[in-house]
DNA sequence: CAGAATCCCCCTCGATACTG
DNA sequence: CAGTATCGAGGGGGATTCTG
């Protein structure tokens, strides 16, 4: 039981805001810049970006590279590490999907048999 | 890219200060009532556990039966449907595990590294 | 361009008290 | 026993402004 309690950890990594939408345009893109980033998510704003790319950057689940030159420039990819990850969303993206459609259609019985 | 996007909806389900460890012990020990639970989660209020239960239920992972007597006895367990979960959750919790080693690691090469 | 800093709102969660 | 109701603190997230 206690051994069995780790995807607690594994949640807190994926749960922000951002994150699961960062990481999916990381792995559809690879390489971003920040301003790539910021256009392919309107949305979010400086902030949140910087902040959600830094908690991932900590789990080594994204790499930064900084290239020191005017205007600065920032590219940030899913590191080799992190690409263990696209099983595991895989498998969260498939039962997401197949929640929706249970959901569907329980509603729909729900309505048709009263 | 839009449609494979659910699994933000799949970790809506998760996400929640005590479902991970409430449908542990659903798995783990079956069925159990209201009371049992709150023994087992020492540190969850009854407020908490109430509301965690209700959005488990309302997504079909936990059923409540609910038995018409006095004093009250509610039993909850995790649904026929709600038994897919499990392959979701075995595969966070071993990529979660071998995350907490993988950071390890790198902490420990960090230190002696520098 | 890629951020850092600041201020503020809202929503989750917790403590407590009450009920059928 | 198995909840509801209410109040309040804390933190995540957003808008805006400033900087190298």
């Amino acid at each position: 039981m206690r051994e069995y309690c780790k995807f607690e950890s594994a949640l807190d990594i994926l749960v922000g805001k951002w994150k699961p939408v960062i990481l999916l345009q990381l792995m559809y893109n690879g390489t971003m810049r920040f301003s790539e980033l910021q256009k392919a998510i309107p949305d979010i704003n400086k902030k949140m970006l910087t902040q959600q790319l830094r908690e991932l950057e900590s789990n080594d689940i994204v790499h930064r590279e900084v290239y020191n030159q005017i205007p600065p420039k920032v590219e940030y990819s899913i590191s080799e590490y992190g690409k263990g990850l696209s099983k595991v969303l895989q498998v969260l993206n498939d039962w997401g999907a197949s929640h929706a459609e249970h959901m569907k259609a329980r509603d729909g019985a729900e309505r048709s048999g009263k």
